[in-house]
DNA sequence: TATAATTCTTAAGCAAATTTTAAGGCTACT
DNA sequence: AGTAGCCTTAAAATTTGCTTAAGAATTATA
């Protein structure tokens, strides 16, 4: 779930960021109108969400929230509002956003109207597993057959996307998008690194990895049947 | 716990209140905003929650909505709403709602925000613990093993954060907006100070403390299983 | 009201863990 | 056999958290 943040003041801008990346989204930031505008209609089709403070230095929230919605109809805009008049909000929501909040908001709040518009709302799911292997989100642990397994938050990470997306191919230009938050080419070998880490502490010696290598593609844990 | 619906649709007022009843609620049932708002009115004290219609025949929700607001300020008001913009939602969210949801819903989704709403008025929990340490909101008190332990006021909000999320991790961005009600203020070491001094006074030398560390993340309080 | 005491916040140095880079060896595929 | 892709390891770079101490701010006390 990837997310743009429009904003000009830093301190909330990282504020916003922060969280929303330690919730497991990946978050573009612009602190200002124009390169606001450009990152929205460069990655159009990438968003999920867009956050939109309303006064930006340069071009501001509602023109910006008007030219996206002529190219894009879908993507779920939420205003970021210091203005305190409801008919700022109904303004705001005329020019085609879906929701808008006002400052000084909570992040709890924001999270929640975020969910909603995802339609996200619906339980998420907090326990993943692959054979004895046991990831919880909530209490942020991974076990192995009852006994834990002490991951770091890569490491972690990186499990959890595998076992999201359990049974299928993991891409590694996709897991470089989703796991390390790089959206340009980029080739490293970071995640053979950390493919050995897990390895390390969730295989036992001798058999066969419970993450398949696929050549020249990526990765894999099977689904247990 | 007692909730009353107002809606004119008999096919959702049937489905929602057969529902709500298995699951061990009482229900009235309104099938025109002024019965409902009657209902409402006199038995402002009896309901747990309400569930508004948005277009009703005769009177609208909003208005009945803003009418039990002047006479019972907290009972849970969730509005439902056919309407499909969101604009219209925060129109009840701005009338006093608390919520809303929007048709069709899945009776698992109106049930969950029903609890949520609820979870806030349920008489709440006074005394948390964690192994020998005990915190008692009522008294403002903490022991540890029957000895007293001094807090200040943060120390002992923190350490209310951490026990009433016993065995979750504590992220930090939730722990300054949560302990702190700073919402713009992500990178501050006031956390690791604080963390810093309950560790003084809770943990024993030599012995693993009590709050894990799980770096990049956040801290937490180990359930005592 | 002035003063003292306590509590809270900021900042900085240090330590330690994590993350990344890089390089050489290995393996599977053509 | 050659090569691209993967594995493994180790060291460098970076991040993050711990600890202190000092200055602000708040509260209590004379």
């Amino acid at each position: 779930m990837r997310i743009l943040i429009v904003e000009d003041e830093t301190s909330i801008a990282n504020f916003v960021r922060e969280g929303l990346m330690e919730e497991g989204f990946s978050v573009d930031l612009a602190d200002n109108g124009k390169k606001g505008l450009q990152l929205a209609l460069d990655n159009i089709t990438e968003y999920d969400i867009i956050l939109l403070d309303w006064m930006l230095p340069g071009l501001n929230g509602i023109e910006i929230c008007r030219t996206v919605r002529k190219e894009n109809k879908s993507v779920p805009i939420i205003f970021l509002t210091a203005k305190d008049t409801v008919d700022d909000a109904v303004f705001g929501l005329e020019s085609g956003a879906n929701d808008y909040i006002r400052k000084p908001f909570s992040f709890e709040e924001l999270l929640a109207r975020i969910r909603v518009l995802m339609r996200k709302n619906e339980t998420e799911l907090l326990v993943f597993s692959a054979g004895d292997i046991e990831l919880n989100i909530d209490k942020h642990t991974v076990t192995k057959g009852e006994k834990p397994v002490e991951l770091t938050q890569k490491e972690f990470s990186l499990l959890e996307y595998f076992l999201r997306n359990k049974g299928k191919v993991c891409r590694r230009t996709r897991i470089i998008e989703k796991v390390w938050d790089l959206h340009f080419d980029y080739d490293s070998s970071v995640i053979d690194v950390y493919i050995n880490a897990l390895r390390k502490k969730l295989d036992e010696p001798g058999k066969t990895s419970i993450i398949t290598t696929i050549r020249g593609i990526g990765y894999k844990i099977e689904s247990d049947e």
